[in-house]
DNA sequence: TTGCAATTGAGAATTCATTTTCAATATAGC
DNA sequence: GCTATATTGAAAATGAATTCTCAATTGCAA
């Protein structure tokens, strides 16, 4: 009788958590920074569940993946807003970086640009201070 | 008695093979690309001598890495210049850009800037005109 | 040419991130 | 509270890039 309930999302503790700590951090995350912080306010969540939470928020828009060179991916609350990053050699946490710059000069003649990306790296204010 | 012998690096057909690819193709190569490139000029060369052969061009400092983000790793001849990357949608292939553009005022207040990298993406002149 | 260590090819092994499996658990409609 | 089923945790499985193993081959000094 119930048919709607099929494939219907539940809303858990664990995927509730894990939308509280890309919140509160408000800096891109990987899978393994974010299950630490997601352990720290529930013990038990697994990694399991914080990729297939990654997975449900990037299918519905809700997260944005950062491709940071070289490093696993890092995701992010899609703020719609055209952004770059930072990445930190110390701690190696990843900020989002307002404003951009006229990168559309650099395009070699003939080739047509369609996006671009900017990555900052260096010390975080925190670790310059620590 | 031959004691010079020991841990020399001989000339072979497959390095000098390696390396002539890069020079040719001027523009960095992923190992999958600098195979298939390899073979055409010697059929047998296998996908362990590349990587072994890139390893070895990598410490001496003949080639550099090429970190692109969500790829495998580039190479390219270590040209000891400052410059970026292009990378085309439709053939995958990466190109050096020259040039660059004022990114330190982008750096986050209290932050210090090292390093920065700058990726163009879109279609590469050849790509255009096919 | 000879001898021997460096190098090679082929495939197995490793590493690491991510996905899947499945039994146990928890959510939401009744 | 009860029930159906979506979700979970734990561990196994997967996939892709890279490294290793080892017997056969090759480069080079003598």
């Amino acid at each position: 009788m119930n048919q709607n309930m099929n494939n219907m999302k539940r809303k858990t503790r664990q995927r509730e958590i894990i939308k509280q700590v890309f919140q509160v951090e408000s800096r891109p995350l990987n899978p393994m920074e974010l299950l630490g912080l997601a352990q720290s306010r529930l013990s038990g969540i697994s990694l399991a569940t914080v990729y297939r939470a990654i997975k449900e928020l990037v299918e519905t828009e809700w997260l944005i993946t950062v491709e940071m060179p070289g490093m696993a991916l890092y995701y992010e609350i899609n703020l719609h807003r055209h952004h770059h990053h930072f990445f930190c050699y110390s701690c190696s946490k990843v900020f989002e970086v307002e404003g951009c710059v006229p990168v559309e000069t650099l395009t070699p003649k003939g080739f047509l640009l369609e996006s671009h990306e900017i990555i900052l790296s260096g010390q975080c204010s925190a670790c310059m201070q620590g």
